[in-house]
RNA sequence: GGCGAUAUGGUGCAAGGGUUAGCACGCGGCCCUCUCAAGGCCGAAAUCCGGGUUCGAAUCCCGGUAUCGCUGCCA
């Protein structure tokens, strides 16, 4: 009953951003499922900007919106390709459908953002209720004499059907189809400027569509009620339309369309907050498809093996940050090692504690090393660098808090100075020589080993939370550990 | 207002005529334990409402409701 939705030809399909914004959620979600697609078919990405709007475009914007799919790593295959210089195309398609019958020059005057004499007829329990039939189309000009824009000409009956692979076969009645507008009128005067403006969205989208050979159209579902009009399209120009596939919308917790309101909608900010694009790559997969299986961690070529249009869901989901970052922790656990350092690498980078010598060798070895001690208690990248601190510098503070729960004791102080003394002595240094030494010591001073791990803890990491004391000794190398435990050791215990 | 789409725990997804309605996040508890995570185990928590079809409906049909989308010389 339905029709295939992959066939021998190549997979052609396109990301089609805007730069009226950054990349946001939505946008990198819809991304994601063309890149997905694509690579999975053996297709072809391509990336388009929908720059038609002169005046609400920002070009500068189009870098971000770059920016942030690479950071998701989402390639394109052929683009940026910017609709703003193929605008001759779009005025010939629409000359085209005025000379075989399916398009009209309409000469009502130009109302932007506003529903005017033209777009309304009277009024409904306070709503607008607007005409979908222009005037112009049987050749009765409302203001003959401006410069005419070019609408299209809908059927006055009848029903447009197209196939979509996520919400199957869907028919609109011609009847609740505007005659949409194609291309804006020319600016100034009849007589000066050009002809025609600028063209509107539906007609350059379908344009494109055709000239760059899309065969399957994923976006987002709120262009689901445009799709009778671009099939109407593309029938008016000779075209046979590709197959639609809708995906729902993301929405924040307020169950509205995802935006500014509910704080990061930017994937920019994401990175920046030091999400692994990977993880959030999978969290995105998963907001509105799913395998059908238990399993939710996968990596992205098993995304992509996995991927089928047909398993989108239809409904509208809620971009649930918790579960983001459960992904994000899962990621920095489970991320073969040398996937992950260097990430790690940039993020210390970022934050000058990168120290050359730990860019290969045994430099690298150690570095390897303590990043696997530390992941599993990271939440976010920057963790490395404000949390692990002391991991990378010696510059580090004792945090307050943890002197107050652990240096409590009176006996501390001279406990760490012992342990120092003890692990200077020692013959080797490794996990259980350590362990050994320690425990020896509070055997013989009559103390809970806990006691003295914990306080030892806070002296040479500065904080009551960190990896086994054992391996972070070992990490962090006798020196260090030694120096530390002598510098902690003579403090008084500080009084509230 | 018109048209369209959607409706499974708080959230994301599974079950697509027959299951004690499954998994994950989050939440609560327990275990592990040198802190905190991670991990393991246990628990609370859902088929929007009303009709119909059927031996049997979360699943199919109709109506209602709610939500979202479109209804721009925005995309």
């Amino acid at each position: 009953m339905s029709e295939p939705i992959s066939n021998t030809e190549n997979v052609r399909v396109r990301f089609a951003p805007s730069p009226t914004g950054y990349l946001h959620v939505g946008g990198a979600r819809t991304a994601l499922f063309n890149w997905l697609f694509a690579r999975q078919q053996r297709g072809t990405m391509i990336l388009r900007v929908e720059d038609t709007d002169v005046e609400r475009n920002k070009p500068e914007l189009v870098e971000g919106i770059l920016a942030g799919l690479n950071w998701l790593g989402l390639n394109w295959d052929e683009g940026p390709f910017y609709q703003s210089q193929r605008t001759e195309l779009y005025r010939a398609a629409a000359k085209k459908c005025l000379a075989n019958g399916s398009a009209f020059l309409c000469y009502c005057p130009a109302e932007k953002y506003v529903g005017g004499d033209h777009a309304e007829e009277g009024t409904e329990g306070g709503q607008v209720r607007r005409v979908v039939r222009c005037g112009c189309r049987d050749g009765n000009p409302s203001t003959p004499g401006t410069k005419p824009a070019i609408r299209f000409k809908v059927p006055v009956s009848g029903t447009t059907t197209f196939f979509d692979a996520v919400f199957g076969d869907t028919a609109f009645s011609n009847d609740d189809i505007e005659d949409f507008m194609l291309l804006r009128s020319g600016p100034g005067q009849p007589g000066e400027g050009d002809e025609f403006g600028q063209p509107m969205y539906q007609l350059s989208v379908v344009v494109d569509d055709i000239d760059m050979r899309i065969t399957h159209v994923i976006r987002g579902a709120d262009h689901l009620s445009n799709t009778p009009k671009q099939v109407l399209l593309y029938r008016a120009l000779d075209a046979k339309p590709p197959v639609f596939a809708h995906l729902p919308l993301i929405l924040g917790p307020d169950r509205k369309r995802l935006s500014k309101r509910h704080g990061a909608t930017s994937v920019t900010t994401y990175r920046e907050e030091g999400f692994l694009p990977e993880a959030f790559q999978n969290f995105l997969a998963l907001l509105g498809w799913a395998p059908g299986g238990d399993v939710e961690f996968m990596r992205t070529a098993e995304l992509i093996e996995k991927f089928k249009l047909e398993g989108v869901s239809r409904t509208n989901g809620v971009f649930d940050k918790a579960k983001l970052e459960w992904f994000n922790t899962q990621y920095l656990q489970k991320l073969p090692i040398e996937d992950l350092v260097p990430q790690v690498e940039l993020e210390l980078r970022s934050s000058k504690l990168w120290k050359e010598e730990w860019a290969s060798g045994a430099g690298r070895e150690w570095f390897t090393r303590t990043v696997d001690l530390l992941r599993p208690r990271i939440r976010l990248l920057p963790d490395f660098s404000s949390w692990a601190r002391a991991f990378f510098s010696d510059e580090f503070a004792i945090e307050p808090a943890a002197e107050a729960k652990f240096w409590k004791d009176p006996k501390v102080p001279d406990l760490l100075d012992k342990l120092a003394g003890a692990l200077a002595a020692l013959p080797e240094w490794n996990h259980d020589a350590c362990d050994h030494a320690l425990r020896a010591l509070c055997e013989a001073e009559g103390v809970k080993a806990g006691l003295l791990i914990n306080a030892t803890r806070v002296a040479i990491v500065g904080q009551a939370v960190a990896p086994p004391l054992f391996d972070t000794m070992v990490v962090l190398g006798r020196e260090r550990v030694v120096q530390r435990l002598r510098a902690a050791s003579p403090t008084p215990i500080s009084k509230p």
